[in-house]
RNA sequence: GCCCCUAUGGUCAAGCGGUUAAGACGUCGCCCUCUCACGGCGGAAUCAAGGGUUCGAUUCCCUUUAGGGGUACCA
């Protein structure tokens, strides 16, 4: 067959694939500098594994001096969504794991010398490639009616598989004589054009997966398509050419990449490239309702999209931490030994990801949160919290600037002390949990309360307090009363012989607590009652009394 | 169906032929304490099962089981 005059049938406006080489000459990077990537589709929200993904994109570009860069795989034209690129690269801005080279969202012009980095503008330089494959003789076209998704494969494959006991790879338009091409092309059948493939599935190549190891795969066999149709390739030639012509060294990617990794393989050495490491990660899961684990899901799980954990205010940073701690579990150690360095600062490694498929734990999630916020100044926790605020919950907003310095001081309570509290995981729950102090007392928690006591104790601190007292002097008129009142002041006195006091002097407190928060649990009551201010407190006492 | 991946406490996991099997979260108890947190101390809890290989297996091999993924003109 004389694969150039079928190439030049097939192809006849694409370029020389030398146009595209020269423009897209190799990358000049020093030795050991890595080209990674994050290759989204633009489906409509940046999937919590994109994050995941884009961290180890992202550090390992940094670690090496290399270049993280961002490409839009929009090939798949039923699943576009209006402004997803934005979102996608939003995110990663958001995460301060911005791209440093490509698509930069739709009102910024792309960066970089390798673009397009949107693929649905790259067509004329994947019929390029396809036409040199053609007359390589290594792909071929394909007449046959095209499937309209999953179902119709499968329902070919089960007819397959029923009639012949197993699953022809090779396709039979590979068979197609020029003549019959000619013909079909004249009557204007459209084709889809697939890989002629070479492999032989008996026999195994050795590859090195950066998170896998070192691994024998099966040959590729079958002739996957190379473009569609509708002239767009699918993702594997798409990748092939992509990430040869930009100069990518890593493929990071999910695990349900894995095994076809091998066709990937017969792409790229059919093009004459050589192919990029990969690193194939596993996937993020959770425990579903009947107690499996499964990948996170978009439609099930919130939590899927990251958009999930700035919406409910979950600090960026908290987000990177836990990823990280996925990621490399020695993290955790790293972050108690260098409590204030920047996660960016940590040795991070491909090869230290385990190959496990982790579930996603809130819980663990949290708790770093609240160890992050813990550490941060109470400014700095109003400005994070105000610009959530903002966004999300605007009445709260509202109350949060309208007397900053009153919200500030609130914050601070027990945070600028060696100790800090670490109750706070996100943002969402702070209006919650302070309520008691923006919005006064809207109910008093008193099951178990004896109000007798409470006002009586109340009533006999009203006389006593004295906004002046420093801390030390506050307590010790607490204790001064406490003891006329009959209450013990000594714990261990009061635990020997309960039966001679009213109380302890924790129970005064809880009544004084309850009296200025309405809840029998808060933070210090000396600094919420500083904070408060005398006016407020005398108001909310006489409530009580 | 076929192919691939994975398997250490409830969760994330160190480990890479000989260990009292790290650590973190969670959980439980105690201490500290004006409550709650924080902090400190301590406890309970793990090598999926069965075969090999070996002087010796959590570690290497096989089988089973379980879970995940793939088998698209989706990515």
């Amino acid at each position: 067959m004389d694969t150039k005059l079928l190439a030049n049938l097939l192809y006849p406006n694409a370029k020389d694939v030398n146009y595209w080489l020269e423009k897209y000459p190799k990358r000049e990077l020093k030795r050991g500098a890595e080209v990674t990537r994050l290759a989204p589709s633009p489906t409509g929200y940046l999937h919590t594994g994109h994050a995941y993904s884009a961290l180890i994109n992202k550090l390992t570009a940094r670690k090496t001096g290399g270049i993280f860069y961002l490409r839009l795989e929009d090939t798949d034209q039923k699943r576009l969504i209006d402004n997803a690129g934005d979102i996608a690269y939003n995110m990663l801005v958001s995460y301060d794991l911005s791209p440093d080279e490509g698509y930069r969202g739709d009102e910024l012009p792309q960066v970089g010398n390798y673009g397009d980095y949107i693929q649905s503008k790259r067509l004329g330089i994947y019929q390029s490639f396809a036409k040199y494959l053609v007359e390589k003789g290594k792909a071929f076209p394909c007449f046959c009616k095209k499937t309209e998704g999953l179902e119709d494969v499968e329902e070919r494959r089960q007819k397959q598989l029923e009639e012949t006991g197993e699953i022809e790879e090779h396709d039979p338009c590979r068979n197609l004589t020029l003549d019959e091409i000619k013909e079909k092309l004249a009557s204007g059948e459209e084709f889809a054009l697939k890989l002629k493939s070479a492999g032989d599935p008996n026999k195994t190549i050795k590859i090195v997966d950066l998170i896998k190891g070192e691994r024998e795969i099966r040959e590729n066999a079958k002739d996957i398509v190379l473009m569609k149709s509708n002239g767009i390739p699918p993702y594997a030639f798409a990748h092939a050419v992509d990430d040869s012509l930009m100069g990518t060294t890593i493929v990071v990617r999910g695990e349900e990449w894995y095994p076809s990794l091998s066709a990937h393989l017969e792409v790229f050495k059919a093009l004459g490239f050589k192919p990029p490491k990969y690193a194939h990660t596993p996937v993020i899961c959770k425990l579903d309702e009947n107690g499996n684990k499964r990948k996170l899901s978009k439609r099930k799980d919130p939590e899927a999209d990251v958009r999930y954990f700035i919406e409910e205010g979950y600090p960026k940073i908290a987000v990177i931490e836990y990823l990280l701690n996925l990621l490399n579990s020695d993290f955790e150690i790293w972050r108690t030994n260098n409590p204030t360095l920047s996660y960016k600062e940590f040795p991070f490694s491909i090869e230290k990801i385990g190959s496990n498929n982790p579930m996603f734990d809130f819980v663990k999630l949290a708790d770093i949160s609240k160890n992050y916020i813990s550490h941060l100044s109470a400014d700095e926790v109003y400005r994070m919290l105000a610009e959530w605020a903002n966004r999300y919950d605007v009445e709260f907003f509202k109350t949060l600037t309208e007397n900053q310095d009153f919200s500030k001081a609130v914050l601070n309570i027990d945070r600028d002390t060696p100790k800090p509290r670490k109750d706070i995981s996100k943002w969402s729950e702070v209006k919650h949990y302070y309520d008691y102090m923006f919005y006064g007392i809207k109910n008093y928690e008193l099951d178990g309360i004896d109000k007798k006591k409470l006002k009586e104790v109340v009533r006999a601190y009203m006389e006593v307090y004295n906004a002046e007292d420093d801390k030390e002097t506050w307590f010790a008129r607490i204790k001064e009363m406490a003891s006329t009142l009959g209450y013990a002041t000594d714990n261990k006195a009061y635990k020997q012989s309960p039966e001679n006091y009213k109380g302890n002097v924790a129970d005064v407190c809880t009544y004084i607590r309850l009296a200025l928060t309405g809840r029998k649990n808060s933070p210090d009551i000396y600094s919420i009652a500083k904070v408060l201010g005398a006016r407020e407190i005398q108001r909310r006492f006489e409530n009580v009394k």
